[in-house]
DNA sequence: CGATTCTTTGAAAACAGTCAATCTGTGTGG
DNA sequence: CCACACAGATTGACTGTTTTCAAAGAATCG
């Protein structure tokens, strides 16, 4: 039943039916509701979690409440707070669920002898921190050089597929801005296109 | 004469005589003024360089010729523009020195030979870019999250030997804001712990 | 249908950017 | 050694953008 990951896999590297059922023995699944959490501020995580469905965010919160959105999950997408993970600290961020969602759980234990039983996952893994690292570069130079309009065009072209699913409030603590900015950016958008 | 890198290499994985050797040989030493550029815009990023003197940054231009900065490299840091040497496509940055400088310059197949032939090389790069990864994470969470005096606070704390350094005009560009904000914020800053 | 959450709107205030001028320090050439 | 040029930093007045707070409208879910 845990096919979405196979057919991942399979995308990725080929993987062999020996090698994907040891991958099936590492992992667990597990159904979320949205807006359950699957790590919370304190926590040290101790597990990479794979998107089948759904969607799932990384967020910190500050002295406010405001929720401060880092990072969006959707299917085929892997999620987990790195820096707890690596320095075996408590996390500063939560994960939630923004949809219902469907993920694949791997303990530190089991994620790590996936890395180095099957070479070609451990390959990946680090393929998919250097996309991350040039993701993440692309996103700094927008925030410290666009305008709030010119950063929500960017993530309309980068993340069409979220544009339509992410309430709109996300996507704002997301880009940094107030929702009412949001707002007003769209409006004057769709005002210029009329 | 590659003592530098020697040193770093030894505190990272202490890395035999022989080994040292083959990065010798891999690589080439560059004497560097302040303002020379070792990647320009449009180009194709095909090496990696690590700094053994001195400082660079990365940055990229806009229409208006202003100059975002994404990153500063000083001694025993590593640069190059990561998302052009992967995909080999144009760089949309440009890298330049802050101060004169001393690189040790990777062309792009001997950096990979490297990699290779010394494994613990090659883990050690891994291990770098997950490093610049969980570093990223936190510039992004400050620069959507924070005023314009939190980003200089949190700049600070993050990199007091940069402060000194660096001339305020480029922190700026770091930050995300005007040099003359910078300056304002400065002020405030030392009106308040009189 | 009612309750809750999300989005929009308005007016005022806070914040950061722009433009122009001045000040400071550094290094260079006469 | 001085005078000058130059780059970087500061200041002031003004403009523009974004936030804040409050309220009203839409949409969604049980």
């Amino acid at each position: 039943m845990l096919d979405h990951l196979y057919d991942y896999l399979q995308g990725k590297f080929a993987i062999s039916k020996e090698d994907y059922i040891l991958v099936q023995q590492a992992s667990r699944k597990r159904k979320l509701r949205k807006g359950q959490y699957i790590l919370q501020e304190g926590e040290i995580c101790n597990f990479v979690a794979f998107v089948a469905l759904g969607c799932l965010r990384n967020f910190r919160m500050d002295e406010k409440g405001q929720e401060h959105i880092v990072y969006f999950a959707i299917e085929n997408y892997w999620t987990g707070d790195r820096e707890s993970y690596v320095l075996k600290e408590p996390s500063k961020y939560y994960i939630d669920c923004v949809e219902d969602s469907e993920i694949i759980l791997f303990s530190r234990e089991n994620f790590e002898l996936l890395c180095a039983q099957i070479p070609k996952f451990g390959e990946l893994m680090n393929m998919l921190i250097q996309k991350s690292f040039m993701a993440s570069q692309n996103r700094i130079h927008s925030s410290i050089s666009f305008s709030a309009e010119e950063k929500y065009q960017d993530f309309l072209n980068n993340h069409p597929k979220l544009a339509n699913r992410i309430p709109q409030n996300m996507i704002a603590g997301y880009l940094g801005m107030t929702p009412e900015t949001l707002s007003r950016i769209r409006n004057t958008i769709k005002a210029r296109n009329t």
